[in-house]
DNA sequence: GCAATGCGTGTCAGTGACTGACAAGTCCGT
DNA sequence: ACGGACTTGTCAGTCACTGACACGCATTGC
């Protein structure tokens, strides 16, 4: 019976399909002519829509770089629940970001593109780090199960370690940019995780 | 005599002063009425100038709020460079927090209640994490002296203990204002730190 | 003394990110 | 064909922020 269920579930599938689009758009002017230099005008008619439109799809500007992080944010805390239980907290974060810096190095002329960008768009950073600390949010939890010691301490050992291993993470994917893609992050990662725990 | 530079340093004390004077208005607005409620015009208002020239003083309205840590991460660094150099890479950060952790202490009553405002103000965690992201330039040389290993490898290192290091501090201090003030920072850090390196 | 200079300030106009309200159009099931 | 749910454009308005200009006040040079 044509139900109302089957209706709202391809009006979702267009508002995804919808949403992807600007922000393909939105990236690809931001990398042209630098994310400041871009106006939220100039992306609404790249797509052919008005500027009040674009925002009924993305809260913010800042949304059409860094909302699709947060996907990311859940497929390492995904990666991170399919370790086994026996492993370290260390270990097995080491482990969850390596899925993620796989899919970096997958296509790295588009992210070494979208690196180079971030660069020098200060405006972006705070919104990048704000990301990433609700990462912790959901790598939190598994790892407060991996660590021992008093009960009430281990969420904030979890949520330390975790900070801890996106700044390792951070430093690693910077070095990458920085280099042009030369230095494999999964190698850095690894050393700079061995100093933090040194 | 009436020399020029009395002259501008005389300018340059005053200016000071107009700066800490909007700042202090502006917090005292900021926790009563909250961060986004409050208008750049309010505080204006309130310090009996015009918002244009509440501009000449804060580049931004965040800065009424994050400016004063530009110098709180001069003032950790200074008490690294003080540690002994015989003193490894963590533990000489770990002292080197110490100092601001004490400063927080003294005066429980204000930083709680400023602690209390940034929970509700989203728009202003991703300031301070930038900010904080810049204390790690300041932190980084003197610790990039302590570590051993690859030399082209240290620096990076050295960013990512600082990194590790100020999440921490966040953590205990965030302990501290859930707890309203009851977990002493100082043995919280010491806790968090052993676990980012167990 | 007096003009010149420098600096702080107010005002005004303008940009850019965002929001609320309303009207018009489209798609869908009935 | 009708009604409702949903999408979109338009318009007006707020708020952070910026550049330009003019005024006033104090110091400086003569």
């Amino acid at each position: 019976m044509a139900d109302t269920r089957r209706n709202s579930a391809l009006r979702e599938l267009t508002r995804q399909a919808v949403r992807a689009r600007i922000a393909e758009a939105a990236m690809a002017l931001f990398v042209a002519n630098g994310y400041e230099r871009t106006t939220v005008d100039h992306v609404a008619e790249s797509v052919g829509m008005s500027a009040r439109s674009v925002f009924r799809y993305f809260p913010t500007k800042e949304d059409m770089v860094v909302g699709h992080l947060d996907e990311v944010g859940v497929k390492i805390a995904d990666a991170l629940e399919a370790r086994p239980t026996t492993e370290s907290a260390w270990t097995a974060v080491r482990h969850a970001l390596k899925h993620h810096i796989e899919e970096l190095a997958a296509d790295p002329e588009t992210n070494l593109a979208i690196a180079t960008m971030l660069i020098d768009a200060p405006s972006l950073l705070p919104a990048l780090l704000a990301k990433q600390a609700r990462w912790v949010d959901g790598l939190a939890p598994n790892l407060t199960q991996r660590l021992d010691g008093p009960l009430n301490l281990r969420p904030l050992k979890a949520r330390a370690i975790a900070f801890a291993a996106l700044a390792c993470l951070n430093n690693a994917v910077d070095e990458w940019t920085r280099t042009g893609g030369a230095k494999p992050v999964g190698r850095t990662l690894d050393a700079l995780i061995a100093a933090v725990r040194g």
